[in-house]
DNA sequence: GATGAATGAGACTTCATTCAT
DNA sequence: TATGAATGAAGTCTCATTCAT
């Protein structure tokens, strides 16, 4: 591995192991075995190393997302798995799922971040897109139907992670459903 | 004002201006007359005052979301009142918004704190309760259909502030509409 | 008791129970249920009011080291007894010893702080002097022979409080022994 | 001199000059011409920085005390070089006298810190070792031996020190010639 | 006598970053 | 490329003491 990559390596273990706040650059250098200076030539600053990273779990997360949508399914079963993958990779990764959510609100994150890991999510926006087109779904635009329904599973999950409700089968469908009828067509 | 006062109100001010993590103890010392050991006469810890005003802000956010609530509406006119409430205190006071979202997710939060604040949304939940009584809303639990709407609703507000999304009222409108489908009874 | 004596009383707590570091005036206004003003009306400062318990206890711990002098024992057995008396003092009251090591060391103690005390050992003292004049002890300053027995049994009772080593009645024994022969004429 | 030994050396000075607790951090800075970061650099924290000094310091006592020690002497006469070398150490360095033994006494200190620091006393306690057994001296725990004989001559030195007593070539032979008797075989 | 709100200097430490090597 | 010693502003908080009531 090389010193660029154990430096990405190391942070991302750290920040998704500590947390976002919790994850000083000291500990950084230490984890990477890479010293400031080296951190410093790869990256103009900390922000831009998180960025990077915010990046890789965007990418991750995107992966995660649209896991299995090859199948032959119909388009709201489609719809419900992706819910559900989402789902699963955030009680799965409880820390990841708080960075992103800590990162995406950090006041230091910057536009044009935003727009360049939007491509993570192409399919899952073309998934959306296609349904509109073909009648299933609202007209809304497109980012917002995106962050209603991540914005729904997310919420959820955090509840399910901060063990402020029980998570069963039964209650994830509903909420599924609930994030399908907000969308669907009536 | 008392000193007290002062200090509550200088750090509100600070706080809703700056953001959440541009407010040191340094910043609200200066603007509210008040030496440092005065802070902590008053208040055990940064946290202590953030809770407290954490807490003013939930409370004042808790009155804005039913103004109006008692004028002669059915369910489904209230519930849209109630989301319009909530979009404009957010869109009018994006700061407040700010802090609320960034302090709530904070993992300085503590759970007795969230507990106590819930009294401030004791109508709203109140309300909600009633709709699954007469048969208006899904069976849910209580606490999550509560953070699903108010999460669509902060959701939307958010790209109204950051200005993802142009902000119309016909938009508006369809956003509530979704939130209400995802828990109305079909 | 008055709120003077409860001031005093609390202090002296606290002091034995925390150590002479760990006690500001916070917790003693905390304790002795006394306005700070109130302490500083009857003390002229933490220094003036630590001095008036450092003489409580060296008070105290005067009376403690003549218990049952006046039996029926000769010079060499009523030595051995002191040793004894000032040892049981400084092991069953750890927190008080340390105070009072803490505080003889300190820069803040004053000279004549040590002057008034000096009358709680009057008896010890007599004692001493005492056994020079019957040629039992030799001649040397009786202050400095008092510091240099109290110093050895100190020191002693330091080891055992500390764990550094395992307390027999033997070895205190040997100690004392010890003691005596330094003092005594061969 | 490197910074690090700058920062020991300023220290050093600073603890030796005003004492132990009229020391702060900020003087250090100043005085060493570092930046506060830099102590932190090499010292984990200020007691980390002082555990050093002490052990320098006792570093430097326990060279102090074996000087001349090679000479062609009985056994007698090196415990009594051994105790004047003691007792030069001290009153000559009065500030040093001063922060060890606060130091020795204060809760900050570590035992591990105090093991590591007892092999700058192996001569010395070779050298008692020895003396028991060829049978000079009595059977006492070594380090209790060390501690009584050590007491003896920093008590007597702290009372030049404090000009509570004159000091004497005859009053020294005196006080060495009590800690003899106290623990060699009658 | 008694209160306790108010003081503010000063305590230790952390942090992202730089730069000479 | 890579190092890591050095920076120093800024962080939160504690403390003995004062003074108007």
């Amino acid at each position: 591995m090389s010193k660029r990559e154990q430096i990405l390596y190391s942070t991302l273990e750290l920040i998704t192991e500590l947390g976002f706040h919790a994850t000083p650059m000291s500990l950084i250098i230490k984890k990477s075995n890479a010293a400031a200076g080296t951190i410093y030539h790869y990256f103009k600053s900390k922000e831009d190393l998180i960025d990077t990273l915010y990046s890789d779990l965007k990418e991750e997360m995107g992966k995660a997302i649209i896991q299995n949508l090859d199948l032959e399914l119909n388009y709201k079963e489609k719809f419900f798995l992706i819910c559900n993958n989402l789902f699963s990779f955030f009680t799965e990764n409880p820390k990841k799922f708080e960075f992103l959510e800590d990162y995406a609100n950090s006041p230091l994150i910057h536009k044009e971040i935003k727009e360049i890991n939007r491509r993570h999510y192409q399919q899952a926006l073309d998934f959306i897109e296609s349904g509109i087109q073909i009648g299933m779904l609202r007209e809304l635009p497109l980012i917002l139907m995106i962050n209603l329904i991540f914005g729904n599973i997310s919420c959820f999950s955090r509840m399910i992670i901060l063990e402020e409700i029980e998570p069963t089968e039964e209650l994830l469908n509903k909420v599924i459903q609930s994030s399908w009828d907000s969308v669907k067509i009536n």
